[in-house]
DNA sequence: ATGCGAACCGGAGGAACCTCCGCCTATGCG
DNA sequence: CGCATAGGCGGAGGTTCCTCCGGTTCGCAT
């Protein structure tokens, strides 16, 4: 089983197609940490990763999709980061750190916020994958503050990402870091309401 | 005192300037109840309105501007229902209808949602007035269900506007609404917790 | 009424976005 | 190996955004 290269299942890419789109993760990536991804026009990282930007629009149909596949690797990182934590702090303090956590990254990252509007508005195809990592992290961890009863069980974990993203959207810039924690602060204690 | 026509302060504008700004906001609330606000070209309604495109940008130098300020009626009425709402029921069932409102609005009125991003992420000049009526009608609710020991006491209520606009951010599309609902079901526990 | 400076008007124009479609090439098959 | 074709390539061009500045108008003081 070799690795099926594509991202969003079908049949494999056409060898210069799946070039092309590594190339161009490689520009955007490049680009978005030499500046925000906000302000880096599509055709300059079209232009550098050297197809043409019909090519661009077709693998990321939106500014969003291309900014998501960017960073998709180091999401995954953060999700794995969940057990991790648990096995190293009670379940509540584990849900609050990870919070924490994918806050800073988000704030971190400009034009991160971007990508997760879509990931969060959308069941919808393309960012089904990181959308389920997210989901499936927050699950582990609400399960196991339930267990131990710091946490209400009847919870659903998508709402709470949701809530999550909120907080980014609402207050994600890096100069209401503090107002972000506050709203984290006020997320958590609905969650312990009469657990 | 008859009455200062601009709207953010300053010296009363020109004569000419005024009533440019008048046809403008008049041509806007034309165009977004015509289409969704988002869909609208700037160039459209400048010209609907008669005047060039120039004139647009200097009295509101962003879209979200523009959306605001034609708007701004509507949400300063939505503010004012918050004291009557505390009139006719408890005061944490009274925040909840409220905030029910506020959602049901910002999701109807499409394009809101890109006007609440500034006018919460900006403590900023333009947004004030709506930002500090928003926030003078949360204080008023969570005061009164302080006051009557259902919703605790040590809450900013910036903190919550802030929230309220994190809910519609990620779940504003109408499709959503119950998504939205479960949200605010899980900030007024929040609201409540250990009060 | 008249003159003057401050403030406003407007649209030309450059930048970015995104679509659309004719050309080209990788791939599989005879 | 040579061909057929599905699928990918790329960039010209229409659209919208937003800025910038020369010309005009307003409002006040005289």
């Amino acid at each position: 089983m070799p690795s099926r290269p594509t991202s969003t299942g079908g049949r494999p890419l056409r060898a210069d197609a799946q070039r092309n789109r590594d190339r161009l993760l490689a520009a955007a990536v490049r680009a978005f940490s030499r500046a925000g991804a906000t302000e880096v026009t599509l055709d300059a990282i079209a232009k550098d990763a050297g197809v043409g930007i019909g090519t661009l629009y077709r693998h990321f149909p939106t500014r969003e999709a291309l900014v998501e596949a960017a960073y998709r690797n180091e999401l995954a990182r953060l999700c794995d980061a969940a057990p991790e934590l648990l096995q190293t702090m009670p379940p509540d303090q584990a849900l609050r750190q990870w919070m924490d956590r994918f806050i800073d990254y988000m704030t971190t990252k400009r034009g991160m916020t971007d990508a997760l509007r879509a990931v969060v508005a959308s069941g919808g195809n393309p960012f089904a994958e990181s959308h389920d990592r997210l989901t499936e992290a927050v699950t582990t961890l609400l399960r196991a503050g339930s267990a131990a009863g710091t946490v209400r069980g009847d919870v659903d974990p998508r709402d709470v990402v949701a809530s999550l993203s909120g907080v980014t959207l609402a207050a994600g810039a890096p100069d209401q870091r503090d107002r972000a924690g506050r709203m984290l602060d006020l997320l958590l204690d609905g969650l312990r309401y009469g657990a």
